[in-house]
DNA sequence: CATATTTTGTTTGTGTACAAATAGACTGTG
DNA sequence: CACAGTCTATTTGTACACAAACAAAATATG
């Protein structure tokens, strides 16, 4: 095997990635003790949106209907959404966040916007502004 | 809140990168069934060693005890890796490939280099070395 | 030399993440 | 209307990922 051919396992994207993913959730659980990144993704989402069903509200913050149904009975068991089946449509469980939640969210969100400035922080806004959009087109 | 204050999950950093992992790792079990990254992660390590202790193979694979020890015990259940404690240091607990590990590594290493190719093929190779060169500044 | 500190590895518990199988509810088409 | 196909949610099983607590071994320091 030629020396360019050669995995280097530090040169992959999926590697970097990962990497800067660790360093990411470590500045969020830094700021935000509170929950995780997962958690108030789906309750700024819900904020956001009002109410939305659980599949809804997985589709849109890019979590599996498994993934989505633990975080969702998390939130849940700290009351921070309610969830009730909807009558029009017995399959669909509509979600909404609580006086709590909303409070949650209002709280935080400053700080989570401050967690991807951190995130960015080593580099220029012109680089950032890159990045995101370099990031976008792979998704 | 102004509207240029809003929270937007979607400009998030965070989420983005997460959707640019998920993307990278649903690329990734296409094309490599038979292991996940993080396996092939660390057998990649491994075999570019020759052997290393599973505290120093954590390290190299940014993986954390815990998670290092459950990725090398299943590498070693399928008996790609060995492990023995070490005479001079009985803290150490030394991996290396066995010979079928080392021939798994050198039957994907080109399509784990594929994986790379896809996932950033969507941008042109001045603007994959940037995103990479980005992606490494801010871990 | 003795003991405080550090290093390595294990265990437990919680939280994503996804595949696959299942069940119940809806919708479209014949 | 019937029923095939789709949609929503749940369950189970596997695999990262990290925090915290622990034990054993090695090292540093007085």
């Amino acid at each position: 095997m030629d020396k360019n051919d050669a995995y280097i396992l530090e040169r992959q994207v999926g590697f970097v990635m990962r990497r800067a993913v660790q360093r990411q959730i470590a500045i969020f659980s830094a700021l935000i003790p509170e929950m995780t990144p997962t958690q108030f993704a789906a309750l700024a989402k819900l904020c956001e949106l009002g109410q939305a069903s659980q599949n809804e509200l997985g589709r849109l913050t890019s979590m599996d209907v498994a993934t989505i149904k633990g975080v969702v009975d998390r939130l849940r068991a700290r009351e921070l959404i309610t969830s009730a089946p909807l009558e029009s449509d017995k399959r669909r469980l509509m979600l909404a966040p609580t006086r709590k939640g909303r409070a949650m969210y209002r709280k935080y969100a400053a700080q989570a916007a401050e967690v991807s400035r951190q995130t960015l922080a080593p580099l220029d806004e012109g680089e950032q502004r890159q990045l995101m959009q370099l990031l976008e087109r792979i998704i």
